[in-house]
RNA sequence: GCCGAAGUGGCGGAACGGCAGACGCGGCGGUCUCAAAAACCGUUGGGGGCAACCCCGUGCGGGUUCGAAUCCCGCCUUCGGCACCA
C-alpha cells in the first residue's frame, strides 16, 4: 500500500517547484500556436472568496488543456485595485487608500498561489499604480484629441450615498449598482467618453464574435438601435422657432393631438407663455428634484403641464398645444415628441389624464383583404390584444364603449388624407417622401444607448488630466507631463467633492499652455476606464513608453477566450469593445473586437440554495477546504458540482465524493502499478484499451466545451472500472492505462497528478506533456446491448455482436420468449430497426 | 408589461428523437474494528407481487411520431435582463 495522499506538502512543494523552474513563464518567441485564456481580473476586495475560485479553478483547467493541447498559452493575473472600497475603508477606518489595497493585493496574491494556477507571474499589474493610471490619462488625451472625451453639462444620475455621478450603465432598476441607493439627478459639467460614435459598430460587429447569445443579446437590446424620421414642427406665430420631434411611426403623424418636451428641454423657455411661467417653473423644479424610479415608474400617473404655445401639425396643418412632461426624456432623440394618444400607450394614457383628444389614424388590418400587415412591429406596450390580425382588435376598447389603451400595433392608415387604405409599413415610407420633399424633415436612426460618463467625484481613481485655466479654458496636460499623480496626503471626507477639491497643492498649478495659473480637474476616471484595455497591457507590462507594446499586442491579441462572470455583459464588455474600436480608428490596433470567444460561469451558491451572504450566513470559505483537503479537490468539486455556466449550491458533503475519487486515483495508480500480471490477461488488457481510448474522447470532447462536470463523471467511470479490472492486466497495458488517466486529470488536478507522474518515474512535469490522443477504431464494443421493444415498450435486452446484420436482429427480436409472450395472437403491423440500438416491433390485435 | 433561460429521485445533476435517472451526495445492509472514523462490497425513483414479472413516472394540458425529458402549441412556476427610449 503506498502512503495516503498528503495534499497540504505535496501542493505545497509543487507550487514551490513550479515557481522556481518556470514552468508557467510565458514566451512569445515560441513556435506554438499563440492562446490567450484571460480571466476578468479581481477586485482587490481583500479576500479570494469560493466566487474567486469558481471562476478562476476552472478556468485554469481550460487553459492548462489548451496548452497540452500544444498551444503557447497565455493567462496572466492582476488587479482592478481603484475604486470605492478602497476610500470607504480610509473614511471609516483611517487607512489610507494606497495601504489598504497593496495589503489586500498582498492577501490575495497569497490566496491565488494556492490554487496552483499556471499563472506568469512576471506579467502581473494593478491598475492603481502610476505605471498603469499614467495610460489611462495617455488614451484619455488621445480620446480628447480626438473629439471622443468631450465635456458637458446634462443632468446626471447622482447617488447619495456614493457622492458621486454614475454611468447610465451603473443605475439598475433607478438604483445605485453598488449600494442600491436610489439615485437621484443633478445637472453637472462631467466628462465623458462618447461611446455613442460606434452604436453601429459595436452593434454591427456582435456578428463577429462567439459569444453567449444571452450577452450578444444584452448588448443590443442596450444600444438599443431604432429606425424612424426626424422632422420639425412649426410654431404657430413663431417663424423663428421650430421643435424637431423623433419618430418610428410617420405612419401615425395624423393623429397627431398635442407636443410634449422633455422638462428640461431648452425650447421650453422660448415658449413659455406669460401666464404659465408659474405652473412651467413647479414642475420643472419638481421633475428636477425626482429621483429616478419614481420618475421611471410605469405605474405612476402621467403628470405634466401645459407650455401656452401650439405647433403646427406638418400633416393637416393642424394647430395643437404644446406639454411638458417628464414622459419624455431629454436624453432620447430631439427631447421632444408628437404624441398620438391613439397609437402610443403612452400618449394616450397622458390624453386620458388631461383630456386631451384622441384620433384614430390606424385601423387594424382587414383579414379578409389580404393587406396582413406583419403585426407587433414596435415592441408593443398595450395590455390589449397582441398581433394586428385576431378577431378582438377592438379589445382597445373597453365595456362601456370607452377605448381603455392605444392600439400600438400596425394597420392600415384611416384619416390621413392622401395616404389613406395604405398599410402602415408603406405609409411610413410615404410620409418619409413627403416630407423629406417638403424639407422638414429626414429618415434617421436613434440609438438608447448614451455616452459614457466618466468622471467620478472620488479621490481613489486617475485623475483627469486636465487643467483649467482662466484664458485659455480648457487645457489637456501635456503628454510629456504624465502622469497627473494622485496626491499620497489627501484628506477623506464625505462631501460630494472629491477630496482632491481641498488639496490646494493639487489643484493649484499652472496652465500648461499660457504658463498662468490654473486649477486642476478633481473628477477621477470611471474605473471601468482601467478594465478597457487592460488586456492590452498583459501582454507586455513592463513597457514604459506606451500604453502597450504593439508588437506584442499584435501577436497575442484579440484574447482567444475571456471568461468571468455575465454581471458585464453590458458594463465592462462594452466599453472594452469601445475601447478597441476606438484605438483601431486610431490605427494603434489591428483587430476590431477585443474577445473572439466568451463563456461565463455561473455562481455557486450557498449550501442552502442561495446567494451567499454574510447575513444569512451561509458563506463557504474555500481556504477551509483547502487546508483540509487540497486545492485539487476543491478545484475538482466545483467543477463537478454542475454545469459550469449554471453554477449551483455548495455541498460540503458532495466535496467528499470528489476528495474520495482522488485519492482512489492516487491508490490506484501507484499500486496498481505493481499488480501482478497472470498469464492470461488478453482480455483484461482489450477492455482497458476500449476503456482509455473511450474515456480520452469524452473528457477532451466535454473538457473543450466547459463540461466539467461530466468530464469528471466520466474520470470517475474510468476509475472505477480500473478499480475492477486491477490485477488482472499485464504491466504494459496497465502502466499506459495509469498514465493516461492521469494526463487527462492533470489539468484539473494539477498537483496531484504531478507527484504521481514523477512517482511513476518521470522527471519531467505532466503539464509539459502532450494530450493522449485517442482512436476512435479502439472504443468500438464488440457485443453491444440490443433493445427489443413491443409497441414501444422494452421487453427485452439482447447481448448481441456489434456487427449484428438487420435480418439478424429482426429474427433474434421476433424468436424472444419475452416478446412472444407479449406479443401474443397479435399481428405484427411493422417493425422498426434501428441500427446497434433497438427492435420495436407494433402489433395490435385484430 | 416585454425579451430570454430553466423546471428530471430525498439532494447536486446525466441522457445525438431510441434502455430515464450516468457520476456523486445522502439513506439502507454488510466486511474490517473493542468501538468509531476511514476504506471496501452490495443496494437504493414510486407502487404491486413469494417470484418470474407487471404498472406508474421527467411542472400541467394538448399535438407530431412506431417511439418524446428531448420537437410543436397553450398554460403554470422559478430565475435573469429590460422597463415611459417615442
Amino acid at each position: 500500500m503506498a502512503e495516503r495522499y498528503e495534499p497540504r506538502q505535496v501542493e505545497r512543494r509543487w507550487q514551490e517547484e513550479w515557481e522556481r523552474s518556470g514552468i508557467y513563464r510565458v514566451d512569445e518567441r515560441s513556435d506554438a500556436p499563440k492562446y490567450y485564456a484571460l480571466n476578468m481580473f479581481p477586485y482587490t476586495s481583500g479576500d479570494l472568496h469560493i466566487g474567486h475560485w469558481y471562476h478562476f479553478g476552472p478556468a485554469d483547467s481550460h487553459a492548462r488543456y489548451k496548452r497540452m493541447r500544444g498551444y503557447n498559452v497565455l493567462e496572466p493575473i492582476g488587479f482592478d485595485a481603484f475604486g470605492l472600497p478602497a476610500e470607504e475603508a480610509a473614511i471609516n477606518h483611517g487607512v489610507h487608500p494606497y495601504v489598504w489595497t497593496m495589503n489586500n493585493i498582498r492577501r490575495m496574491e497569497e490566496q491565488l498561489r494556492t490554487i496552483g494556477a499556471m499563472y506568469d507571474w512576471s506579467r502581473e499589474i494593478a491598475t492603481c499604480a502610476p505605471e498603469y493610471y499614467r495610460w489611462n490619462q495617455w488614451l484619455f488625451l488621445k480620446f480628447f484629441e480626438r473629439g471622443l472625451a468631450y465635456r458637458a453639462k446634462a443632468p446626471a444620475n447622482w447617488c447619495p450615498h456614493c457622492q458621486t455621478v454614475l454611468a447610465n450603465e451603473q443605475v439598475i432598476g433607478g438604483r445605485c449598482e453598488r449600494c442600491d441607493t436610489l439615485v437621484t439627478r443633478r445637472d453637472l459639467e462631467q466628462w465623458f467618453f462618447r461611446i455613442t460614435a460606434f452604436a453601429e459598430q459595436l452593434l454591427d460587429d456582435l456578428d463577429e464574435i462567439d459569444w453567449p447569445e444571452r450577452v450578444k443579446t444584452m448588448q443590443r437590446n442596450w444600444i438599443g438601435k431604432s429606425h424612424g424620421a426626424e422632422f420639425r414642427l412649426k410654431v404657430a406665430g413663431r417663424d423663428d422657432l421650430e421643435i424637431p420631434v423623433f419618430t418610428t411611426r410617420l405612419d401615425t403623424v395624423f393623429g397627431m393631438t398635442y407636443v410634449v418636451l422633455a422638462p428640461e428641454h431648452p425650447l421650453v423657455d422660448e415658449l413659455l407663455a406669460a401666464d404659465r411661467v408659474s405652473d412651467v417653473r413647479e414642475y420643472q423644479e419638481q421633475a428636477r428634484r425626482a429621483t429616478e424610479i419614481e420618475r421611471l415608474s410605469t405605474e405612476r400617473e402621467k403628470t405634466g403641464v401645459f407650455l401656452g404655445a401650439e405647433a403646427v401639425n406638418p400633416a393637416g396643418g393642424e394647430r395643437v398645444p404644446i406639454w411638458i412632461a417628464d414622459y419624455v426624456l431629454a436624453s432620447y432623440g430631439t427631447g421632444a415628441i408628437m404624441a398620438v394618444p391613439a397609437h402610443d400607450q403612452r400618449d394616450f394614457e397622458f390624453a386620458q389624464q388631461f383630456g386631451l383628444p384622441i384620433r384614430a389614424v390606424i385601423r387594424p388590418p382587414d383579414r379578409d383583404a389580404g393587406t396582413r400587415a406583419a403585426g407587433g412591429e414596435r415592441n408593443g406596450t398595450t395590455p390589449a390584444e397582441r398581433g394586428g390580425a385576431s378577431p378582438s382588435t377592438e379589445g382597445t376598447v373597453g365595456s362601456e364603449g370607452v377605448p381603455i389603451a392605444a392600439y400600438v400595433d400596425s394597420g392600415v392608415m384611416v384619416n390621413s388624407g392622401q395616404f389613406d387604405g395604405l398599410p402602415s409599413d408603406v405609409g411610413m415610407e410615404r410620409v418619409a417622401d413627403w416630407f423629406e420633399a417638403l424639407g422638414i424633415g429626414e429618415r434617421t436612426v436613434n440609438y438608447r444607448l448614451r455616452d459614457w460618463l466618466i468622471s467620478r467625484q472620488r479621490y481613489w481613481g486617475t485623475p483627469i488630466p486636465v487643467v483649467y485655466c482662466p484664458t485659455c479654458g480648457i487645457v489637456p496636460v501635456p503628454e510629456d507631463q504624465l502622469p497627473v499623480l494622485l496626491p499620497e496626503d489627501a484628506e477623506f471626507r464625505p462631501t460630494g467633492l472629491s477630496p482632491l477639491t481641498y488639496y490646494e497643492a493639487f489643484v493649484e498649478t499652472t496652465c500648461p499652455r499660457c504658463g498662468g495659473p490654473g486649477r486642476r480637474e478633481t473628477d477621477t476616471m470611471d474605473t471601468f476606464v482601467d478594465s478597457s484595455w487592460y488586456m492590452l497591457r498583459y501582454c507586455n507590462p513592463r513597457v514604459d513608453d506606451a500604453p502597450f507594446d504593439r508588437r506584442a499586442v499584435e501577436h497575442w491579441m484579440p484574447v482567444d477566450q475571456y471568461l468571468g462572470g455575465v454581471e458585464h455583459a453590458v458594463m465592462h464588455l462594452l466599453y472594452a469593445r469601445f475601447f478597441i474600436k476606438a484605438l483601431h480608428d486610431m490605427g494603434l490596433v489591428s483587430f476590431k473586437e477585443p474577445f473572439s470567444r466568451l463563456f461565463n460561469q455561473g455562481i455557486i451558491l450557498g449550501p442552502d440554495g442561495h446567494r451567499m451572504s454574510k447575513s444569512r450566513g451561509n458563506v463557504v470559505n474555500p481556504d477551509d477546504y483547502v487546508q483540509r483537503m487540497g486545492a485539487d479537490t476543491v478545484r475538482c468539486y466545483l467543477m463537478f458540482i454542475a454545469p459550469w455556466d449554471s453554477g449551483g449550491p455548495w455541498s460540503p458533503q458532495g466535496i467528499s465524493g470528489v476528495e474520495a475519487f482522488l485519492h482512489r486515483v492516487w491508490g490506484l495508480v501507484l499500486d496498481g502499478v505493481a499488480g501482478n500480471a497472470p498469464n492470461d490477461h488478453g482480455s483484461a488488457d482489450e477492455r482497458i484499451v476500449r476503456l482509455m481510448h473511450k474515456m480520452s474522447k469524452g473528457v477532451t470532447e466535454d473538457i473543450e466545451r466547459f463540461r466539467f462536470n461530466t468530464m469528471l463523471a466520466k474520470l470517475m467511470e474510468a476509475t472505477n472500472s480500473l478499480v475492477r479490472l486491477r490485477g488482472q492486466a499485464s504491466k504494459r497495458i496497465w502502466r499506459e492505462a495509469s498514465e493516461r488517466l492521469v494526463l487527462l486529470l492533470a489539468p484539473s488536478a494539477p498537483h496531484l497528478t504531478e507527484e504521481l507522474w514523477h512517482r511513476l518515474g518521470h522527471q519531467q512535469s505532466v503539464h509539459l506533456q502532450s494530450w493522449p490522443g485517442y482512436d476512435e477504431a479502439l472504443i468500438a464494443e464488440p457485443m453491444i446491448t440490443l433493445v427489443i421493444q413491443v409497441n414501444s415498450r422494452v421487453r427485452d435486452k439482447l447481448e448481441v455482436p456489434a456487427d449484428i446484420s438487420e435480418e439478424g436482429a429482426r429474427r433474434l427480436a421476433q424468436e424472444s420468449p419475452r416478446v412472444q409472450a407479449h406479443l401474443d395472437g397479435a399481428t405484427v403491423r411493422q417493425v422498426v430497426y434501428v441500427p446497434g440500438r433497438l427492435v420495436n416491433i407494433v402489433a395490435s390485435r385484430a
